[in-house]
DNA sequence: TTAATTGCGGATATTTTAGACCGCATTATT
DNA sequence: AATAATGCGGTCTAAAATATCCGCAATTAA
């Protein structure tokens, strides 16, 4: 790989983050309304596919009204 | 401004972590040297210049040898 | 007073995300 | 059966982050 590989980071926030959605009861659109992330953008961040910025952990967690620390903790 | 402005957030992220840095008594160099992330660009971080990806926060915490929970804790 | 350390900013090239939108296959719901 | 909702993947452009490395002013140590 040209650049560092941090799949399995972003695989892990991503099972975190749909474990949380799901506990809230919420379809990817209902937290993409919360929220200024895109819903196909929230599937692709839960399936690992990328590795996002912190203004975004910051969005979600708005969108799923928890503390940023909670999005961190896996 | 063409895209979003976080700057708010990344300064708010920084501060944190220059008080974290410093309580470990460590500088620029020391943190660099535990962690894949070049002294400047932890300056740079520090000072609220970007936004910063997942990886790099959790690499920072590897760094501090701490959770990467704390780092977000603003 | 040298010499070293520290914080910080600049420059560049490359890679990646953000952001917005579309569309489809599979599951639910009516 | 028909309709709606859901998850998810793809496309595209512009903007931003990464990764390196250099260098300097100011502070601290030898």
């Amino acid at each position: 790989m040209a650049r560092k590989d941090h799949s399995s980071i972003q695989k892990k926030f991503g099972e975190n983050l749909q474990k949380i959605r799901n506990e809230r009861g919420l379809s990817l659109r209902e937290l993409a309304a919360k929220c200024d992330v895109d819903d196909s953008k929230i599937s692709k961040i839960e399936n690992g596919k990328f590795n996002i910025a912190l203004s975004t952990i910051i969005e979600l967690a708005k969108g799923l009204e928890i503390d940023a620390k909670e999005l961190m903790d896996f």
